[in-house]
DNA sequence: AATTTTTTTTAGATAAGACTAAAAATTTAT
DNA sequence: ATAAATTTTTAGTCTTATCTAAAAAAAATT
């Protein structure tokens, strides 16, 4: 069994290497674990020791079948309760996080399972990313940036790129939330600009808006 | 903040002084913690420190009122849990204490708040224990053993106070489970034997079966 | 009241996970 | 290709929570 410590490296391995096949830096590692390389190193050593990642010293590391499985199975709980706390518990989007990282960490096969059949068995968590399955299988993302949206498609507001209170501050005044309806009625080239329809009424998104807010296609 | 380990020697503690005024000694909550003496007294001082506890060389501990207030709000968060297990995920009464185990640590105001609600403000957990209130106020017991019962009363199990393998088998042999109704129709002095209405079956119980079921009056 | 037994505390050690400072390896730049 | 800069690792220290062994205090017994 993995210490919580060691669900979390395993947890920013994971998602350093996304869908990478490259290596994951102890300096990377550090960062996202906010903690010190030499930290990081220590803790590159155990999980190299339980045979849970790939490692050669100086060269980076990454995981192996046995750490990927403990990796999602944590990201699989994660999402699990974030669904749980917004759907069942009136929690917003930016409350959930903080929250879910302790949930996360709950060992019994017996509650994921009956919270995920519980919640009617969920494919995405609040935010728009896909929950893996029970036997570690992470369905591909459908979530996309809002500026890849061809013309006259709809979707669906489902996160954030920027989570800095300056940004949820100007969608919350432009009545931009989580489960919004957005259409693209056209690109402007010239500054990246784009022409939506949002509550029926019609906008123009800027570039930098649109870089930073997810949605998935309608 | 106190540590999960801190919260649990509180609990511990808590337990133990029960309803008494009296100060629980050191062997009784390295029993209860199953630790060395050495180490309880490590935890006595530390909880000490942070003013959880009163406390004097070789006289015991009590609880403060800083420290009744957090065991408090663990067994609140513990119990509570307990009745999202079984009322919503299906646990059943044995299953639910080791996973509460963990639930009962997370940190977070609102989610306590949210859950009590979403259960719709349960005052009792599965064992029929009391729930705390949000503020700490720990409601009396309802529940007392089948033996205490007076006769023609109506009553319906709640809990075991003997919980080995043994005894929960005789009780599922004889379809006595959580939420079984039990109605007292009378007392044999000779062996403290009672004649009961199980399921519209009438039986006798022994004074030991007696002894070990919890109930509360319907 | 003195001795024995039990309980409690202290002292010193260990493992996990973090740190600082310094050494070693690698990468980048000249 | 060598020097400089960066990254990574090692060595040694710290804190938390535990342990064993031994000392000190309290309780029980004779």
């Amino acid at each position: 069994m993995a210490t919580l410590s060691e669900e979390n490296y395993l947890k920013a391995i994971f998602h350093l290497a996304a869908d990478d096949v490259v290596s994951v830096s102890t300096n990377a590692i550090a960062r996202k674990m906010d903690t010190k390389a030499s930290s990081a190193t220590d803790m590159i050593q155990k999980l190299f020791e339980k045979g849970l990642i790939d490692y050669q010293k100086y060269k980076g590391v990454k995981l192996t079948e046995k750490g990927r499985l403990a990796a999602v199975s944590v990201i699989r709980k994660h999402r699990l309760w974030e669904v749980f706390l917004v759907d069942k518990l009136h929690f917003s989007w930016d409350e959930v996080h903080e929250v879910a990282e302790q949930l996360e960490h709950i060992k019994s096969k017996k509650l994921t399972a009956e919270l995920d059949a519980f919640l009617k068995f969920p494919t995405e968590d609040p935010h728009g990313d896909p929950i893996p399955d029970a036997i570690g299988n992470m369905p591909s993302s459908q979530k996309l940036l809002l500026a890849k949206v061809k013309q006259s498609q709809r979707c669906i507001c489902v996160g954030v790129k920027d989570s800095t209170p300056k940004f949820l501050q100007y969608l919350d005044k432009h009545k931009i939330a989580l489960g919004t309806e957005i259409t693209v009625l056209s690109r402007e080239s010239y500054d990246e600009s784009m022409a939506v329809k949002i509550n029926n009424i019609q906008r123009s998104i800027s570039k930098e808006v649109a870089h930073n807010l997810y949605v998935k296609i309608a």
